[in-house]
DNA sequence: GCTATCTTGAAACGGTCGTTCCAGGTAGCC
DNA sequence: GGCTACCTGGAACGACCGTTTCAAGATAGC
């Protein structure tokens, strides 16, 4: 049969992850791509086909690797509130030191971005978004039945608030916001829905 | 003496805010510019200079216009948390209604593109930053002087909050988010943040 | 009305964009 | 080993990018 692909699509898709996320879709050209992956256009057409469908495909695995496991590990988790702390925590140190310090959320960039227009896209992003509602709202359905939460407050409205607020802290970690003041803006957030007791 | 400009250049401007306000700095071209504007290349050349400095005036251009009066807006009424539920209702409502529905935040979406890389439009960042940080600060302060926070509330800390709050706000407008929902969201965390005594 | 000075129109610059095409190379099956 | 089906390398495509240049047009002062 015919000859196999020298490459890994998978690999390579990591590295154009880094690429949009970093630089976002429209500031990455084919050429830094093909630089940096170090395979030919041909393949890089012949495997994902034209940009949009590469960024697409990008924007997948970006959640597969980063958004779905975070997203798992907050509903999974039974404590309620501190499992709250800790995935924003683990969201401010990822953008706010390391490899990827400073390049936001590749998914949130995506909503500022003029890419947003492809109904593609758009679908996905509303995806992402109703997954993160979804997993917050389940960490505090639990942290309500523990007696965690503020009389009266509703897990899903909660949910949505600290949806908005993850958003607004991968806009600002981009732009070079301090972890320190990220964390303490989170914790005051947790604190105003939390019902006082430390357990 | 010589010729005079044969247009406006706050006219032009406003019209390229548009333009940059919508599809994003990297999308826009020179090209469009000067159909949207219907003046030449010279005359834009010789006004503004390249690219970058006619992005970076159409960002001053949208803070004189957008921001800073809402800012003001906000700093200089008394009522404390009503004026800062009508500031969101306000924003809202230019968000998800009217001429600009789903095209964000001018100055959010420059956060989450390339173009924060530029070190003028970084300073620029910040400096919003500050200035919807202090305008919320301001009227929470007020807000806490009337008895309208819950016990043991920071303004400081409360502004931080609700200024990410507005982040998350104009990122899942641009994605096409509900009006109504984003509205609940802030109203819930207005909710959170206050005495519970509705005067 | 002439001149000096600025603006305007339009063409053109080199470079890069995303994409396509084809010859040459390589692996598996007969 | 030959055939076939696929992959790879590299050149080339037309279109568009931001920017520059220059001649022609327009205005205010003399």
């Amino acid at each position: 049969m015919p000859d196999i692909k020298h490459f890994d699509p998978d690999t390579v898709l990591d590295t154009v992850v880094r690429l949009f996320w970093r630089q976002g879709m429209a500031t990455t050209g084919i050429q830094d791509i093909v630089t940096a992956t170090g395979l030919n256009r041909s393949s890089l057409y012949a495997t994902f086909g034209g940009k949009q469908e590469l960024y697409l495909a990008a924007l997948h695995r970006y959640r597969e690797q980063w958004s779905r496991p975070a997203f798992r590990g907050l509903a999974e988790d039974d404590r309620g509130l501190p499992a709250v702390a800790e995935f924003f925590d683990s969201l401010i140190g990822v953008r706010c030191s390391g490899e990827y310090a400073r390049w936001g959320c590749m998914i949130s960039n995506a909503q500022a971005g003029a890419e947003n227009g492809d109904p593609d896209v758009r679908a996905f992003l509303d995806q992402h978004h109703e997954e993160l509602r979804e997993a917050l709202r389940a960490v505090l359905v639990v942290a309500g039945a523990e007696g965690q939460l503020a009389p009266g407050t509703d897990p899903a409205t909660a949910a949505d608030l600290l949806a908005l607020l993850a958003y607004g802290v991968n806009l600002r970690s981009r732009a070079g916001a301090e972890a320190g003041s990220l964390s303490a803006t989170v914790a005051a957030a947790l604190r105003s829905l939390g019902s006082g007791t430390t357990d």
